[in-house]
DNA sequence: AATATTTTTTAGACTTATCTAAATTTGATA
DNA sequence: TATCAAATTTAGATAAGTCTAAAAAATATT
């Protein structure tokens, strides 16, 4: 069983080696953890004593086999955790991420299903990022940012890349959320800015903002 | 903020201290516990500073009126989770405990306060055990071991004394759960044994069972 | 290619919760 | 009440995860 830290870097690396290729860099994990480079280095070794990463020294790490599952199991628990808040307890979308953080480490393997079940088999978590099933699988479908969007092309919002509870509150102001229809009416070419209608209001949004949201033609 | 530890010691003072009257002994910590004399020492010194426990020398603690408070959220989380896992998991009562003694160590106050409403405001959980409500109020109804039941009065099962897996089971083997109505048929004077009705069936429990049933009248 | 900068690792120390073994206190017994 | 056994505490050690400061390696710059 692994300590509730290993966990932590486990899920770390996992995410950080999905937006990189390659190996994954020590400062990166410490910046994600919230840990020194140098205690970073010694979990490193650890785990690659256990067989969940790759480790060479100065080169990074990457993930084994059975460390790649072990991310993907408390992927999961966060992802369902993260649907059982907003469906069922009444949380936002920008409250759930600290409270799935610790009920990501219970260890029950029954728990996991049985919620999963509960919650019928959810395929998405409430900020559309897909829940790996009891097999591990998740299908992710092909998503564009909003910035990619021609103009008067029908899309669908399906998830967010920044998670931030600011971000997404801004976005609950805006009325856009999962599955809100978005489409693109104008790009101004001077600062990239859009005018777009989004469900049945028509605003603007900065190219920030855009390149935060993922879409689905 | 105390941690996952603290908290451990604090919920076994408390129910220690329901069962004995004057204050709680290392030792009997150090069973529960799971943890040698030496280290519950430690312990206890370390809440006596944070006002958590009264603690003197050789004399054995006892909690504050803080400690209790810090207990009592603890014991509300357990049971709240054990409702949950029981009603909308497909668990058995045999089967909460030890996932219980995971969820209950997390942070935050909506999620227990959303799990209570979710929960319809739950008096009791699967074992018969009162819940404390928000302000930490439990009511615990007169409840007598059914031994102590006269010939022919109605009653019902409202709970156990004994939360093993293996007398849980048993319960269940002989169809006695929470709310089953129960009559004393006869009391055999030689051993104490006990033929009951319980439900729609009858049938014969030794005193050792019959001690650890809580029942009213 | 040589040097400078950044990244990473090593070495040694700290904290928390635990342990063992020895010392002390309590309270039970003769 | 003197002694003995049991319970409790103290002292010092260990393990896990972290830190700082210094050393080593990799990468970038001139």
């Amino acid at each position: 069983m692994q300590t509730l830290s290993t966990e932590d870097y486990l899920k770390a690396i996992y995410h950080a080696s999905q937006s990189t290729s390659g190996t994954v860099a020590t400062t990166s994990i410490a910046n994600k953890i919230g840990a020194k480079p140098s205690s970073v280095t010694d979990m490193f070794k650890k785990l690659s004593e256990q067989r969940l990463v790759k480790y060479e020294k100065y080169q990074g790490v990457s993930l084994t086999n059975e460390g790649v599952k072990t991310a993907l199991r408390i992927v999961r628990k966060h992802r369902l955790w993260e649907s059982f808040l907003v469906s069922h307890l009444n949380f936002n979308w920008d409250e759930v991420h600290q409270v799935a953080e610790q009920l990501e480490h219970i260890q029950s393997e029954k728990l996991t299903n049985e919620l999963e079940r509960f919650l019928d088999y959810p395929t998405h978590d409430p900020h559309g990022d897909p829940i790996p099933n009891r097999a591990l699988f998740m299908k992710s479908y092909k998503k564009i940012l909003l910035t990619e969007l021609p103009l008067n092309k029908e899309a669908v919002c399906v998830g967010v890349k920044d998670n931030s509870s600011d971000f997404l509150r801004y976005l609950d102001r805006r009325q856009i959320g999962i599955g809100t229809p978005i489409l693109v009416l104008h790009r101004e070419d001077f600062d990239q800015s859009l005018h777009i209608q989004a469900g049945n209001s028509t605003l603007m949004i900065t190219q920030k903002t855009a390149e935060n949201i993922y879409i689905k033609p």
